[in-house]
DNA sequence: GGTGGATTGCGAAAATATTCGCACTCTGTG
DNA sequence: CACAGAGTGCGAATATTTTCGCAATCCACC
């Protein structure tokens, strides 16, 4: 009943740039138009960068503030939300949607180098969720 | 030498469609263009996916074999190492680089069920990780 | 209050992606 | 072997994205 779920289906319709961009503020929460385009390895000119900054902004995707009169931009959607739907996205492309395949394929990312106490800490949140869950 | 690394720098220069066929491809590992279509959920006409589908073949992110007169598709670059990039991108994207961050977003999804053996099985991973990583 | 440096707004060209239809081929069936 | 159904190749129109430069503003400082 009414049921349109905007749900798995409504993802992120973006461009190539436009996700790079995206990815930039995500990763530094926040940043100027500057600082997004040095981030950017294989950016264009500052000036592209600025115009799709406004495009993203027009499209509902970032929003700004004024720091002086310089803008700072932010994802619109917070961030977290992004997120998991990207995880969920993630999970449900590449391990089959199990949660037990992704943390595997984590673990065995070869680059990956995690501290003991960081193992400990995620043990202790297995645990804590097989406790909740079980309960 | 020779250094050039399309490391993180080149990751997926794949525009909207593009995407949205590719992963329809990973997640079933092998497809037909029907069947592509079909897992579309807004998808243009059959032929537009057709289309497309040749787009990324030409580009290379593709490959087909053929089965009888129809070609199926799966991805060029082996799913495992896809796989392994964008799990790459998105813990550096939205966790700052922390696998127990990923692992806390996985967890706290909340249309996640995650079976009782099943993160026995988890824990079971970290606790292995553990001591290979402090040998 | 004037000057240099950095920012924003915007228009518009160039490059790409997206969408389809049409003609032709291939497979299996009666 | 002729026909129906399903596939493929491809050209070309449209829609979007991507790129930039220029003019107008704004800020800090001498």
């Amino acid at each position: 009943m009414a049921n349109k779920r905007a749900k798995s289906a409504e993802v992120d319709p973006m461009s190539r740039r436009e996700r790079q961009i995206m990815d930039v503020l995500l990763r530094e929460k926040q940043a100027t138009a500057r600082e997004v385009w040095e981030q950017i390895p294989d950016a264009p000119s500052y000036s592209t960068v600025r115009k799709l900054l406004s495009v993203l902004e027009e499209k509902g995707h970032v929003k700004h503030t004024e720091s002086g009169a310089t803008y700072v931009y932010t994802s619109a959607r917070p961030r977290s939300e992004m997120a998991t739907s990207a995880l969920r996205r993630m999970r449900d492309t590449f391990f089959e949607g199990s949660v037990e395949q992704v943390v595997s394929g984590l673990l065995s990312m070869k680059d990956t180098e995690i501290a003991s106490d960081e193992l400990n800490r995620i043990a202790k949140m297995i645990a804590e969720a097989k406790k909740k869950g079980a309960k």
